[in-house]
DNA sequence: TTTCTTATTGATCAATTGATCAATAGTGAA
DNA sequence: TTCACTATTGATCAATTGATCAATAAGAAA
């Protein structure tokens, strides 16, 4: 609604090498989707950059592959779950997992992450599911062998976890993520994240022995 | 994108009363919505219907309309918590708790409910800021006096809620609602409702005590 | 400064889509 | 069965929107 975005003050063509232009095109779009939805407009996006709309079709041959060049910019930017954080014994529990969590949360509760995801979700895209899979296969195990280590329990290679294990750590990813969309998605205020991190680990350590108790 | 949904069979046009009309183009909207956006094309929630797209505009003299009635047909909708279920300490508080939420997860674990909860947050409406204002004069309190009253703290009116316990709380609300998330936004495979809740409220009164600490 | 390459743009197209309206036909009343 | 009322529709409009292309001009090289 308000066009105070792109600066009509240098009306002047500004000629950027091709890669240049390509990398402010997704740069802007990651932002202008985020804030839009997909279903945004690219006269919208071009006018925020400051554009001719054309151009854009000069770099991405339709939206849609502007589109996927969006999700692959912002879902597979490489993210290397610090596990050592959690697996390494010579801490706490707590600390180790508060310390990972954080690491975690610093990807997770970003305003365009948030947004992306769950439009992209809700439009249909099946992006979201390579991210849980690497979660359901990366970060569980390790959680919850460090949990029953912690209690005094088998270890997942003696015996496999629980429907109420694995339902316990989705519960803490949830608390964490929640915040974001609360955030992100609802507007709401919210605490800020590296406080926020510790006190959802810490109640979910003492309220896990609920779900490890059948 | 297929085209099964109207019955094409039968062609044959048939007259409702208006009001019956009017119920059955909000009834297919809300479905329609929840699951395309409000994106979707009016023609295409016509074909879903089996009627013709200019009778919309009979009813709803604009898109606009039909959404906002969208809005309150599904968010407006007379919800009035169940709280006696809350503050009835004849009760052991878990018994109390769970009851409570499983008539809440009634409510916040639809498909529907979720998904144009989601779509209308995203899209900028703010109809989630009053579900929220509600939630948060309602059910905070009540549940936070009675966390206080079983742990042997002093009441609300004695001193009010820390952030850290409106957080734990809304630490519950987020890991019920986002089982709601995980199944009809992320299209992943989630745990029956009741024992869901169970478990959820079990975890949250064991680990809450870490957010009454201070 | 002049030239040349090509990044950028304005104009435009075709498909989509919300909205309108005169014509059609279902249904209850006579 | 016939009639009258009006719910419903097909045709159509105007605005929107993704996409195209010949013309333009920025900026490096000579």
């Amino acid at each position: 609604m308000s066009g105070t975005q792109g600066d009509e003050t240098g009306r002047r063509r500004t000629r950027l090498s091709p890669e240049a232009r390509e990398h402010e095109i997704v740069r802007a779009a990651i932002g202008f989707f985020a804030e839009n939805g997909f279903g945004g407009q690219t006269r919208e996006l071009a006018r925020a950059m400051g554009v001719s709309q054309a151009l854009i079709f000069r770099y991405f041959p339709t939206k849609e592959d502007l589109i996927e060049r969006v999700y692959e910019e912002v879902f597979s930017k490489e993210w290397r779950p610090n596990l050592s954080l959690v697996a390494d014994r010579s801490q706490p529990l707590e600390t180790r997992l508060i310390a990972f969590y954080r690491d975690y949360a610093g990807l997770i509760l970003g305003h365009d992450y948030t947004r992306l995801l769950m439009f992209s979700a809700l439009g249909g895209v099946n992006y979201h599911e390579r991210l849980f899979a690497r979660i359901a296969a990366e970060i569980y195990p390790v959680v919850i062998d460090e949990l029953r280590a912690h209690y005094g329990r088998p270890s997942l290679a003696e015996r496999p976890a629980s429907q109420n294990e694995v339902e316990a750590v989705w519960g803490l990813h949830a608390a964490i993520f929640f915040v974001g969309i609360r955030e992100h998605v609802f507007g709401l205020g919210v605490p800020p994240a590296d406080g926020m991190v510790e006190l959802k680990v810490r109640t979910f350590l003492q309220g896990v022995a609920a779900a490890l108790a059948e």
